[in-house]
RNA sequence: GGUCCCUUCGUCUAUCGGUUAGGACAUCUGGUUUUCAACCAGGAAAGAGGGGUUCAACUCCCCUAGGGACUACCA
C-alpha cells in the first residue's frame, strides 16, 4: 500500500513558521517513499476560518515549494459525511445522544467535582424513551476501563487509562462535525497512512484511536513531532521576529534554504548540515526525527541560507531575487537588469547571507552614471587621491587585456612607485566605481564593468572632484 | 490539580552499553585581506540532580527538579 500523509492546518491566520516545518515532514515523507502528500484545511470552526488565511496557507506552502498532490480538501464541505458516521456509531452503540445543555455543563464545571473530574453526561445510559424533544449532541461512549496504546514512531509507546478520556463530542447540536471526529473520518476516508503533526496533538492520537476502534478502521502510523520554541525557550512568538513562513519570504531567504534549515530543526541524518532538497528526500526518515523541542536560531538560518545562496544555480538565485522583490511591491527586474546581474552573480553571491545581499552588492553594475557617492564614503574622494587618479588613468587607458588578473597587477606596480599601500588605491577606487566601499572587489568591479564605462565613471567622478 | 511528553557544549545536533562524548552555528584568539556580514588556523564549551541494573551507562529502570502539551458544542 502506498504512503499517504497529510498536513491540516485549520484557516485561522497564516502559515506557521512551525506549520511549515510538520508541512514539511509530510512532504518530505511523502516523497521519500514515493507516496501522496495531501492537504486539508480544518475550516469545520466558522467562526474563525476565513478563505484568507487558507489562501496565505496555500501562497506559503507554494512558496516553500512543498506542492500537495489532489485538490486541496475542504473539510467543512464533507460535514454531511462526518455526520454520517456519527450516525452510524450511534446505530452501533459507540456512541449516544446527550440532551445535557451547555449551561448543565458549565454549572457542572463550577461545582467542587467540576474541578477533577471531566463531564459525566447523565445520559449515557438513559433510556431513549425519557429522551425530551430538546436540541442534542452525539457524544463517543468512550470505554471506562482498560488502556489505551499507541505506538508512535516519534515518541515511542504511550498509553492512558481509559478512564481518562471523556465522552467526547463528535457532533454538536446544531449537526456540524467537531474536530476529534472530523479528522478521524477525513483521514480514513483520505487513505492517510502516515500522521506527522505536532506533538500538542499526542493525546488527541489516543482520543482519536477510540473513534478507528468503534469504526473497525486501520489506525495509522502516528509520528508527533515537537514543537519549535523562541531562542529564550518560549512558544515562538512574533516577538522572536517572524512567526510566518512568508515574512522569511520578505526577508530575502531563498526557499531552498529554509527548507534545509527547517528540516534540520528536529530531525538530523548524521552530521549532515547543509544539504539540498533532493538529498533531504533521499536522507528523510521518521527515525531520525528528535523527541525533544528545538529553538529557532536566526544566526543559524543566515548560515545555511549563505550556503544556499553561494551553490544555487543562477536561474534559481534570478527567480529567487525577482520573487523577493515581488515581496517588497517593487518592480521586476527588467530582462536588461538580469543580463547585467548574471554577470556579477559569481563575484557577489560569495559573500552575501540573504537575496538583498545580492541586490546591494550589484548596485554598482545595476546602476547608471553619473552618480553620487554615498555621504560616508564621498571623504575618500580627497584631493590626494585626485592626484592619484589623475596620475592612473592614463596607465588604464592603456590596457589591451582588461582582465581582474592584469588590473590587480597594474594596481600593484602603481602603489608601489607610488610608495602607497594598495588599499589606499583600490579603496577609494571601490567609491568611484560603485559609489561606496561596501562593494564586491575593486578588480571584479572593473572587469564586470568593462574598460568603457570603468573610465568613464572615472572621469564623471574627476569631474565633481 | 490530573494525565501525557521532553532534558548532551549558549544554540541545532551525533552517539543507539565500551568514544580522549564528534560535527555545525555562535563565541574567543591568531593569521590573511582592497571593504566585509568574507576566508584560513587554533581554543574554550555539554550528558539537569540523585538512586539503581550491569564487568561497563549519555545510552536501560526508578525518583526529584525544570520545561512543555492536553484537560472546549477550538482546531
Amino acid at each position: 500500500m502506498g504512503i499517504v500523509t497529510r498536513f491540516a492546518p485549520s484557516p485561522t491566520g497564516y502559515l506557521h513558521i512551525g506549520g511549515a516545518r510538520t508541512a514539511l515532514f509530510n512532504w518530505l515523507y511523502a516523497r521519500a517513499n514515493g507516496g501522496k502528500f495531501l492537504l486539508r484545511i480544518e475550516d469545520t470552526d466558522r467562526e474563525r476560518s476565513t478563505d484568507a488565511a487558507t489562501q496565505a496557507i496555500f501562497e506559503g506552502l507554494k512558496w516553500l515549494g512543498l506542492n500537495w498532490d489532489d485538490e486541496a480538501y475542504s473539510q467543512f464541505a464533507r460535514k454531511d459525511r462526518h455526520a454520517e458516521i456519527a450516525h452510524a456509531m450511534l446505530g452501533s452503540g459507540h456512541a449516544y445522544k446527550c440532551y445535557a445543555t451547555k449551561e448543565d455543563i458549565e454549572a457542572f464545571r463550577a461545582s467542587p467535582e467540576g474541578k477533577y473530574g471531566s463531564f459525566q453526561s447523565p445520559w449515557r445510559g438513559a433510556d431513549p424513551a425519557t429522551a425530551p424533544d430538546a436540541p442534542y449532541v452525539i457524544r463517543l461512549k468512550a470505554p471506562r476501563d482498560g488502556v489505551m496504546e499507541i505506538t508512535d514512531e516519534v515518541q515511542g509507546r504511550v498509553k492512558w487509562k481509559s478512564a481518562e478520556f471523556d465522552d467526547m463530542i463528535l457532533l454538536r447540536s446544531d449537526g456540524t462535525p467537531t474536530y476529534m471526529l472530523a479528522v478521524v473520518v477525513d483521514d480514513h476516508d483520505m487513505g492517510v497512512t502516515h500522521i506527522i503533526r505536532g506533538d500538542d496533538h499526542l493525546i488527541n492520537a489516543g482520543r482519536q484511536s477510540l473513534i478507528y476502534h468503534a469504526m473497525g478502521w486501520d489506525v495509522p502510523v502516528f509520528a508527533h513531532i515537537p514543537l519549535i520554541f523562541g531562542d529564550d525557550g518560549k512558544k515562538l512568538s512574533k516577538r522572536h521576529g517572524a512567526t510566518g513562513a512568508q515574512e522569511y519570504r520578505a526577508m530575502g531567504y531563498l526557499p531552498e534554504a529554509m527548507r534545509n534549515y527547517l528540516a534540520r530543526l528536529g530531525w538530523s541524518h548524521g552530521d549532515d548540515e547543509l544539504f539540498t532538497t533532493a538529498q533531504a528526500i533521499e536522507w528523510f526518515d521518521l527515525s531520525g526525527i528528535n523527541k525533544a523541542p528545538s529553538r529557532f536560531d536566526f544566526k543559524k538560518l543566515d548560515n545555511v541560507s549563505k550556503h544556499h545562496i553561494e551553490t544555487a544555480p543562477d536561474d534559481v538565485l534570478i527567480a529567487g531575487l525577482q520573487d523577493y522583490i515581488s515581496s517588497q511591491d517593487r518592480e521586476p527586474l527588467s530582462e536588461d537588469a538580469i543580463e547585467k546581474l548574471k554577470t556579477v552573480l559569481p563575484i557577489v553571491r560569495e559573500r552575501s547571507k540573504k537575496l538583498p545581499d545580492l541586490l546591494d552588492k550589484s548596485r554598482f553594475i545595476l546602476q547608471a552614471r553619473p552618480f553620487a557617492p554615498d555621504e560616508n564614503d564621498a571623504k575618500h574622494l580627497n584631493s590626494v587621491f585626485n592626484g592619484i587618479l589623475k596620475r592612473l588613468t592614463p596607465q588604464l587607458a592603456q590596457v589591451t587585456t582588461w582582465s581582474k588578473e592584469e588590473l590587480e597587477t597594474l594596481f600593484r606596480d602603481f602603489a608601489q612607485t607610488e610608495g602607497l599601500g594598495l588599499g589606499k588605491i583600490a579603496q577609494p577606487m571601490k567609491v568611484v566605481l560603485s559609489g561606496t566601499t561596501k562593494s564586491p572587489s575593486t578588480f571584479d568591479m572593473m572587469a564586470a564593468l568593462g574598460k568603457d564605462e570603468t573610465l568613464a565613471r572615472i572621469k564623471d567622478t574627476l569631474a565633481t572632484m
